[in-house]
DNA sequence: ATAAACTTTCAATAATTATTGAAAGTTTAG
DNA sequence: CTAAACTTTCAATAATTATTGAAAGTTTAT
């Protein structure tokens, strides 16, 4: 394989995983796209790799921003911005799972609190409802704060004694 | 909160939450219907709880059987089949993690290794494709052995020690 | 063997989500 | 101040994905 078929195979990939986990591809593309690259990208230079618009490229740069992984660069003398992602996976993983807990998880654990919480009438169904969703509840939280700690970790900690632990 | 609010809100936060996770809402709907049941539902009532086609409800039992988390109760006396789940979370979260694994992960990972093994040229950008693929590589692998690592344990294994680790 | 009871399939359609592109907005240079 | 260089916004459109519903398929009872 050439360098790029692997950088477009790549590209694509990862474009398709993020469809796959809710994540827009155009947004999963630039990111991957900047993750690879040696230098930071001005929109023009994203708008002709990936093929999309220059409209599609400014709200998805912006969204890749509002999750923390992709910041502008001010090169002196340009007048132009460039983008760069962030290149540590780690950090990388940190911010996703940070701002998936944030958005998506906490707040649905709280309507599985509140759920959980109704009334008591005794019936068989309320029962049921009740237990389940507790049970869920517990188990949401569990593993959203599990996620957090872990990601949280230094690399090191993460590769070497979590790796063992669990091996 | 009454219950068939608690209901209702329960039955399309969780329809939501799929969405956003790429699990398609009739899906995750079907199978939070199923999850507060307090007896295996026919087809005819869960279409008529979620209101949603014949088609569609086959459609998804369907995928949810697949998945391993939906199983179809032959109720003796009775020519109409009956569908319940996985009632115990635990469970429930080793077969989706089993499955978004075997589908999604595993397959994206051999992506990287092949994207990550191609020939150093000794230019720039080769070397860095290959760095940050082989980076990638490294983190999906450990998150995915973590993953079905920690989602295979017993639960008092869970609650119990990990828990108390990450404290 | 036949019909009733039920389920599955799939082409058509609807709903949702992503993308475009041009107008409006902003910033900087001169 | 004004024009050029650049970015953002957003209504229109396209692409994708979900849903319907009726025909075809299957199973069971008689």
């Amino acid at each position: 394989m050439e360098y790029q078929e692997a950088k477009d195979k790549f590209i694509s990939t990862w474009g398709s995983l993020g469809t796959l986990w809710g994540i827009n591809k155009a947004m999963a593309q630039i990111q991957s796209l900047l993750f690879i690259s040696t230098k930071p990208l001005s929109m023009e230079e994203i708008m002709a790799e990936l093929k999309i618009s220059r409209g599609n490229t400014s709200m998805n740069l912006r969204q890749l921003m509002d999750w923390g992984i992709v910041t502008k660069e001010l090169i002196p003398g340009e007048r132009k911005e460039y983008f760069s992602t962030e290149k540590d996976v780690q950090e990388l993983a940190r911010h996703i799972a940070k701002e998936r807990s944030r958005r998506e998880i906490k707040p649905f654990i709280k309507v599985l609190k509140d759920v959980s919480s109704i009334k008591d009438d005794g019936t068989e169904k309320t029962r049921e409802l009740i237990k389940q969703t507790k049970a869920l509840h517990d188990l949401a939280e569990t593993a959203d704060a599990m996620m957090n700690k872990i990601v949280n970790q230094e690399q090191t900690w993460i590769t070497k004694s979590l790796l063992k632990l669990i091996k």
